[in-house]
DNA sequence: CGCCATGTTGATTTCTATCAAATTGAGTGG
DNA sequence: CCACTCAATTTGATAGAAATCAACATGGCG
């Protein structure tokens, strides 16, 4: 991954030292995540000659609420955040993507939330005409993205009742269940650490906190021995009171 | 609608005067909105064929989280609230369906969810294996399904931030707005009027509140000239305060 | 080494939940 | 028609969880 890709179209010279799809949609390490799990060797074919690595660094924003839709992106590495704001600059994360997911599933006009990159990141990019105008020709492509949507309409339902009815201990455990669930499915993860690579502030916003109240709270569950806090993130000590607490 | 239409699986006895599909899809007064909209008479004769008018009384349950998905529902008439319970018992509404709304949009497995008719309500029910074979072979069908997807995604979203951010003040407001907005869409309504058929408790369900904070909230609203509370729902009196406070 | 962003900890306030009681109102049967 | 009942709602008093306000600590990086 020294040499930039084909259709790179770099948002930045960072580091290249980041998995991606490469040249060839065949080896990427988040086929079997992503949408394009759906299409066979042929129609990868024909979806690769579309698709460019576009690279972000960290704080980049890939895309702004209200915007335009004219890319849509497959993420390869890297996390970001999407965020929804508030006139007056209440924010709330409405989600993290992770290696695997894809952002645009909606085929919107515009888009609904910001996305910033929390890492440096990695985004298989389609120009929005193209990707549309693929998956009109492929039915079981716009099938498999229905399959996604309804995913992530499940995902933003649970999240409804981890705002709505949660206490910030339960939201503090269901938050970091997750993503130890999320990062498992993602190659070259470390089992047993839960990488935490966003700030305080962007968990405080996902979960409808304040940056003090998570700070105090996975800090008293350090003191308690549930877990211990390490570089980029946590590790479960108590797994069983995770699961107790978790929705 | 005195008659029962042909092919309908009453779940009750209760009377029939309630808007629905009745034998002919072609004059469903909920076509425009609902997913029918992308079919042609053609295609409308058959889905017509699978169909099946089900009537619920109040508070009956249409289908339980967990439960297997044997049938879809397209609500033609009354309202039914959307729940996620916890094990110990704490309730979150994820949503209101109202008449046009689709209860099935994912075409998964088991019901993330449970049902329950707050009004005396009318749904054109189909078979899911029949529903999915058909969708399969009419690719514009999933295309409107998908849309319908992404913009309940869009409105989970839009109600995270409400969860999340928002204070009990302009979590009624927006709820208030929000309902408005949408009973304007439904064909007879009362223009002025904005109707609240469920209870107190599921509006704080579905707010993320108490009970008793959505009624200290109406109320005071109702003191300070904000609104009227009239029977079945309430009427703005000053609808620049809602606009406002409203997301 | 020191700067600045990020995170932690402490003190206090505030909003909403909880607990408790009164009121309303729709449905029932005498 | 009117008392009665029971559920739903409203109102009041108090408690409590998390927010806010305010330092202080940490740590990555020039």
């Amino acid at each position: 991954m020294d040499i930039p890709p084909r259709h790179s179209d770099h948002e930045t010279h960072a580091s290249c030292a980041l998995r991606s799809r490469g040249d060839d949609c065949r080896f990427c390490g988040v086929r079997h995540l992503s949408i394009c799990q759906a299409l066979n060797i042929n129609e990868l074919d024909q979806l690769e000659k579309m698709a460019s690595d576009s690279v972000f660094e960290e704080r980049a924003v890939l895309f702004r609420e209200e915007d335009e839709v004219s890319s849509v992106f497959n993420l390869t590495a890297g996390v970001a955040r999407l965020i929804r704001s508030l006139p007056d600059g209440r924010r709330q994360v409405t989600g993290f993507a992770l290696p695997g997911d894809f952002l645009g599933i909606s085929l919107e006009k515009t888009w609904r939330y910001t996305a910033e990159a929390v890492t440096p990141l990695v985004a298989c990019r389609f120009r929005r005409s193209n990707f549309e105008a693929f998956s009109e020709k492929n039915p079981h492509l716009i099938k498999k993205m229905h399959e996604f949507a309804s995913q992530e309409l499940n995902m933003a339902q649970d999240h409804m009742v981890l705002l709505g009815r949660l206490t910030a201990e339960e939201k503090l455990a269901s938050f970091l269940v997750e993503m130890k669930k999320r990062w498992a499915r993602v190659a070259g993860h470390e089992p047993g650490l839960i990488r935490l690579p966003m700030g305080r502030q962007d968990i405080a916003d996902y979960l409808g906190l304040t940056i003090e109240t998570v700070s105090r709270v996975i800090n008293q569950m350090q003191r308690d021995r549930k877990l211990v806090i390490v570089p980029d993130g946590v590790r479960f000590v108590d797994q069983s009171y995770f699961d107790d607490l978790a929705l």
